[in-house]
DNA sequence: TTATAGATTGCCT
DNA sequence: GGCAATCTATAAT
């Protein structure tokens, strides 16, 4: 489904101050907007993993405040961009009011605008001819290709917060999901078996397998 | 001070 | 399906 910006806004902060679960679930459908430029850059998320903080041993959070992940200990609705890898930053928006460190890691996007810009971002040449699902698919399909994509880094977008139009935003325009699946959350060793990894069911763009 | 694993990706066989 | 790339946070010495 297409992106209509006249009726999208900004998610309240509220909306951020929930269990981690929720939030990673009712993110699906959302917008993640970047201006760059005079650029605008979207992408709808059909893909966010719950991290439940200190409890969570597979969480940044599981050791307590550090420097690296003091923005999952601040207020909800802040960008918490770490490196990973020696190659990839990954976007989490912070959960919980203050105090409280869970987060969701964004961790697919169905590109919708500024696909020429994120061919070029990500490294890759704009097919001339109308792209398919494999060429969209290497945009936003994966969280480090899609902070790639958008240009997101941890020294440019850690701490920002997403809940105001600025450079980096997610909003609402009104689209919900039909189908949400759950499904432990991907490459990761310690508590593998929970379901904390949401879905939108039949969307093309989803990552794995 | 040194070692190791990591919320990934892309290229190789 | 296997594995190297490449940096950093954290653990081990």
């Amino acid at each position: 489904m297409k992106f209509d910006p006249t009726r999208a806004r900004p998610l309240p902060r509220e909306f951020y101050d929930r269990d981690p679960r929720r939030v990673a679930r009712d993110l699906l459908g959302k917008v993640l907007v970047r201006r760059h430029r005079r650029r605008l850059l979207a992408g709808r998320i059909v893909e966010a993993e719950a991290y439940l903080g200190r409890n969570d041993p597979a969480a940044h959070a599981a050791a307590g405040p550090t420097a690296r992940n003091l923005v999952l200990f601040g207020p909800p609705g802040h960008a918490y961009v770490y490196f990973i890898y020696g190659n990839h930053y990954c976007l989490n928006v912070s959960c919980l009011p203050l105090g409280r460190a869970g987060c969701v890691l964004i961790r697919a996007l169905e590109p919708l605008s500024g696909l020429e810009q994120m061919f070029r971002a990500r490294g890759l040449t704009p097919p001339a001819r109308e792209p398919r699902l494999t060429d969209l698919r290497l945009l936003t399909t994966g969280p480090g290709r899609l902070t790639q994509a958008l240009g997101i880094t941890r020294p440019r977008d850690n701490a920002k917060d997403l809940t105001r139009f600025s450079d980096l935003t997610i909003l609402d325009d009104g689209f919900r999901p039909r189908r949400i699946l759950k499904t432990p959350r991907l490459g990761i060793s310690k508590a593998a078996a929970e379901q904390l990894r949401y879905v939108i069911g039949d969307n093309p763009f989803v990552s794995g397998r």
